[in-house]
DNA sequence: ACTAAATATGCTCGTATAGAGCATATTGGA
DNA sequence: TCCAATATGCTCTATACGAGCATATTTAGT
């Protein structure tokens, strides 16, 4: 690691004293991929940019952006990633954020373990969509088709109930290792707190859990490829979203819950928005990501209030009423406020 | 990356259909360290486990306990972690969770570029200081002698007064190229806003964005060993905490940030406690953590209401005072909220 | 032109919660 | 025995937030 960087550190001679093992474990390299999750809200719907591919043993198509890390061209990870989504997709980035480090063999693995090791970053970023304008490749999709079960913006999705719901209690029933249901949770009260059942509220940046539950639970598309869930016992069942190949559905699974949670604290919708924009535009994009959360006025207050926003002065005609004050983005926010945020709290249990 | 894993997808003849670049690129291997930081708070002294070395360039001895990742050994990143943690410092340990993946080069970088290419992907853990009982190796500091302007216990720490705001004050003063002034925020902002200067408020989050502000404006040690500053320059100058070898500090700021920021919505504290404690002993270790923030009585009443413990019935005698009565964790509380925590809000600006 | 429907916007009220202070209980030690 | 120190309970107040009512302006339809 880093300290071989430094490289002022003579190697010890006493192994107990320092590290465990030898320098040359170093040697055991491995590639770097970068993983893209970029987001966007179109027509207010929220999409990622997906390149699509052969199909894979499931059936999967798509992939998130990604590529390989180059230490020797970029200085940063960051760098890198700006740079080959530019090459790959014509798309350049504003604001990006490192989401997670994935090493997992087991997941996605080929049986045979021949392959070279590979340890992806998921990174997440958002930007404007605006229309395909200059994309040379991929394309927008709602990240509701890969999970359509984080909709909520039409009420409870039947989908839970129909699909989710008795699967996931019959798996909750299936006997399982003693030394699971020991440590952790039990399987049914983890479904219940995931999916809110049994009136338990729904926590909408729950949103890796849910389908790390699913996954788990062989319910996942994923799971059939990974050879968790037995062919037979897989083909006869809903489709529950979407698959992706490899474990970018996880992936955008951390997008999308890294979105929710920070859209609460941190400016981060207006990446998201046109320069100008009305406050109902403005509310229809937070509700595209969270689901339906405040009213109108409530909403108006907040936004306003917390100095997030300013009137430009002019008005957006032809929406169908009374024309809408357009507004922009207040950036002198990030030097008053802390943590400014869309600060919609959790919701009343729309269970 | 994870494609290449999945073992399915031939390559496609059209570069420009998929990846942009051939797939050895991800040849280009580099090696995977893990680092850990391992919190505990040690008699109302929140303190990191470090490995003491010789001094490097510019007198750093302490490390974070690191190791590299094999991922013919290893399945996962974590179990990595736990099972070198274990071997080197003779520690369990019980929570952890990943921090953040830093591949900069420029950062804690030789010179010459020969040296191999090495990811580090940060961990945190949090146990029980136990003593330092069963500890093969390194040893327990406090994260406030890493960080003493982190320290508001007992009020607002000297160092920023005396040491930080003048300096910071003549590096926002200096002249800066354009290029970072337009986009960004302007240095006297920054310096503003992460430190409380000027009456704003200070936000005990921002741990990471304080050490990263010192370092750039050249006043952390380590930005001398990376040759951002001269050594001229630097060898008058106060000592801003301890120094850590390679970009520890950095990973340790990153640890404190999380722990301060997860405490509030996670149960995080009871990995830090005894199984039983008196309510002052739990509002001791969380201020240790986050600075003082909450009155007895109001911190008695929110983790009582929350939820989050229950008492014994026993009674802890001694204490200078009426007995108090211990507690336990209520793990219940896991199954009943959606996010449990110590919710302490904002301090009311002790600037 | 007039009306209905749709949207935008302002105001108020009740409840929940957090910050702060006062009061009381129970111990150890001078 | 009394005081200092700690533990614990209660109340008051300001604020934030969810929710509903009321009004202003526009478009679409007759």
């Amino acid at each position: 690691m880093n300290m071989e960087l430094s490289g002022r550190r003579k190697p010890t001679p006493d192994k107990s004293q320092r590290a465990p093992d030898d320098e040359q474990d170093y040697e055991i390299s491995v590639g770097i991929g970068l993983n893209a999750a970029i987001v966007a809200v179109s027509e207010n719907e929220p999409v990622a940019l997906v390149v699509r591919g052969e199909p894979d043993s499931i059936g999967a198509t798509d992939v998130l952006p990604y590529g390989p890390f180059n230490p020797r061209e970029h200085r940063t990870l960051e760098s890198g990633l700006r740079s080959w989504v530019q090459d790959q997709t014509g798309l350049e980035l504003g604001y990006a954020e490192q989401l997670y480090t994935f090493a997992d063999r087991g997941r996605h693995a080929d049986p045979d373990d021949t392959s070279p090791h590979v340890v992806s970053i998921g990174y997440l970023a958002l930007t404007q969509a605006i229309g395909h304008h200059g994309l040379t490749n991929g394309l927008w999709r709602s990240w509701y088709q890969y999970f359509p079960w984080e909709d909520w913006r039409r009420g409870r999705p039947e989908i839970i109930t129909r699909d989710i719901e008795p699967r996931l209690k019959a798996w909750a029933e299936r006997p399982t290792a003693a030394s699971t249901s020991q440590t952790s949770i039990a399987r049914a009260d983890r479904a219940r707190i995931c999916f809110g059942l049994n009136g338990t509220s729904w926590d909408e940046e729950k949103v890796l859990e849910r389908f790390e539950l699913l996954y788990e639970a062989g319910l996942a598309d994923e799971a059939a490829r990974d050879g968790r869930v037995a062919a037979r016992e897989w083909t006869d069942r809903p489709k529950l979203g979407l698959p992706m190949q490899a474990d970018h559905r996880r992936i955008l699974a951390t997008a999308i819950s890294r979105t929710r949670a920070k859209i609460k604290y941190r400016p981060v919708v207006f990446e998201l928005m046109p320069d100008e924009f009305t406050l109902y535009e403005l509310q229809k994009t937070v509700e595209a990501i969270l689901g339906p959360h405040l009213h109108k006025q409530n909403f108006r207050r907040l936004v306003e209030g917390a100095g997030l926003v300013e009137p430009t002065g002019d008005v957006k005609t032809r929406t169908g009423g009374r024309p809408a004050k357009l507004f922009r983005f207040r950036r002198e926010v990030l030097l008053e406020r802390p943590a400014p945020g869309v600060r919609v709290s959790a919701p009343p249990s729309r269970a």
